[in-house]
DNA sequence: AACACTTGCTACTAAATCAGTAGCAAAGTA
DNA sequence: TACTTTGCTACTGATTTAGTAGCAAGTGTT
């Protein structure tokens, strides 16, 4: 698995576009739901999992690798945390919480037609 | 495969919370650079296709399944586009453009730091 | 009508990624 | 010393993605 370094191609995209690269980062399988779980506050490894649902440890090693090394996490003495840049990239995405329940809610009520 | 539906089980997660249904649905290969490639408007299936870096049709096609049963892209005469609720999602996601490039700076100034 | 194009999409195979489980080395604790 | 906890690696099987070929339906042209 190649670590989607922007300025670099990566899996799709020849472009080497900084989006690009980070819609790949975070399209991996729960390189959001660490970012988002870690914005809670530090945690050790096992914490970390248990937080993430029990993801696998190989799995989860692979994202913390991946996100340590794009300067997103970091190690600090109480686990891994959110570097000032994962931070500010939490804010960002934070508000996709109250619009994922507005949208819940709008496909609740849309789902008679989801039929079709 | 199946849709994250909010409410529901979905993959790594037995919560049913609907950001996790976002987190998954987000976290698949090229949703977040669909959304983000309709977000410039309107586009025929080999448009969008096109814009996506020549994305394989039978993904895309996936992709444009859940994302339509998931009311955030629908069909119009020019092809998809994305929907009232898509264009509230992009709203939130389109700092990380701007977020991404600060991103790539800050990475070539640690490059030799990567090493270790 | 016959032909050539375009469009939206399905089918299929191979490669990559993910899930799930077992377990080990190192460090801490009793 | 023996027992736990922690961080992590190894391995296997299942799922997902990439890449390519091509077809049916619609459109335009001659």
């Amino acid at each position: 698995m190649s670590i989607p370094i922007p300025g670099q191609q990566v899996r799709g995209s020849k472009s080497g576009k900084p989006i690009m690269a980070l819609l790949d980062l975070l399209g991996r399988t729960w390189a959001l739901g660490v970012i988002w779980n870690l914005s809670q506050g530090p945690a050790t490894f096992r914490e970390l999992q248990q937080r993430c649902e029990q993801i696998s440890p190989s799995l989860l090693n692979t994202r913390i690798k991946e996100l340590k090394q794009l300067s997103i996490i970091e190690v600090v003495d109480e686990g891994y945390t959110l570097s000032q840049q994962g931070v500010d990239l939490f804010t960002i995405i934070s508000p996709l919480s109250s619009w994922s329940k507005d949208w819940a809610a709008n496909i609740e009520t849309a789902k008679p037609q989801l039929e079709n």
